[in-house]
DNA sequence: GGAATTCACTTAACATGTTAATCATCTCCC
DNA sequence: GGGAGATGATTAACATGTTAAGTGAATTCC
């Protein structure tokens, strides 16, 4: 089986006005797989001493996120802890029913609901935080605290500057509606 | 049960008229997310596309990956498309039923399983792959080709940090057995 | 040479990611 | 004040992440 095809994704070799494309990137060396692989590396350490206390990732976030406020709506929340609207509120639903965070409607808007974490969540976030921070220091220990520090700075820079990127679709399948 | 296991993670918070003290990092800082937000970003860039010509962004890493070699097995493909084996499992029916991949029994281990791309795989691949260079290069434009590489390197030296770094589990919960 | 173990992969079960549709308000405007 | 649209949240449907269990085939070891 020929891969003979392949060479039809690159043109011209030399011009670097448009379209440089080799085989592609080296793929494995693409930055949403490197920003994949660093990522899953650092959740690595994090996830077992989560699963002992009955948390995922994602319910640690919130839970994580309401206590640095007094209370919170539901959209906002989703912007703090980087969740989309449907998984926060199947993630909310469970915490509720473990009595993990209390939820009442707003004021003066009842399509708004106000979260906020009982005394039961701040107990558990109480008793998983020592570990994390053993951790977190660990990592910061062997990365180097300015290199992570300068991480962090480049990554914040990387999503300002695809900020307002529009997505340059190509093939705009739907027409009409 | 009292609530300071290990002392105040960060003590002498300036505490405002909220009784919530803020304990840990500021938490949207924190790297995980950092890393989280910056993928988003990213892909952010590119699912339009995909979406387009009917591929997630895991059946392109697949396919992608296929690409660079002749045939492999099915193991080693999750490792290069850093997924587990589960997903892949799902993943190879799904592009099986459409074509875009063959499979077959390993000659000498009729355990293994060996993967290759079909012409029509590697025909589709054709039609996302010039899309995908535009994305990436107006990525690289916009954040700057130095500090991509740049960051590519950290990224790696953060996941090589995090290496051989055990889990430190705190309550281990299964003593016995 | 056969039971026990290991190995490669797949299924299962549950939680989340992702997009679209639904539902109940709320707002605006005539 | 009532209907058209906008808005906040949830539900639906499908794909993947994640861990555990299952299945069949190769290896080990006695």
């Amino acid at each position: 089986m020929a891969r003979k095809n392949s060479n039809d994704i690159q043109p011209g070799q030399g011009d670097d006005a448009v379209a440089r494309r080799t085989p592609m990137r080296e793929f494995s060396r693409s930055l949403p797989m490197s920003l994949l692989r660093a990522r899953e590396a650092v959740m690595r350490q994090f996830r077992p001493s989560l699963r002992n206390h009955g948390l995922t990732e994602q319910q640690w976030r919130i839970l994580r996120a309401l206590t640095a406020v007094d209370e919170i709506e539901v959209t906002e929340l989703a912007r703090m802890a980087f969740l989309l609207g449907p998984s926060l509120s199947r993630i909310l639903r469970d915490l509720e029913g473990r009595a993990l965070i209390e939820r009442k409607a707003a004021e003066n808007d009842a399509r708004r609901a106000v979260v906020s974490i009982s005394a039961k969540g701040l107990k558990l976030i109480e008793a998983v935080a020592p570990t994390s921070e053993v951790i977190y220091a660990e990592i910061t220990r062997r990365f180097g605290a300015r290199k992570l520090a300068e991480l962090q700075e480049m990554l914040g820079a990387l999503e300002a500057s695809l900020a307002g990127m529009g997505s340059s679709d190509d093939a705009e399948v739907e027409a009409d509606e």
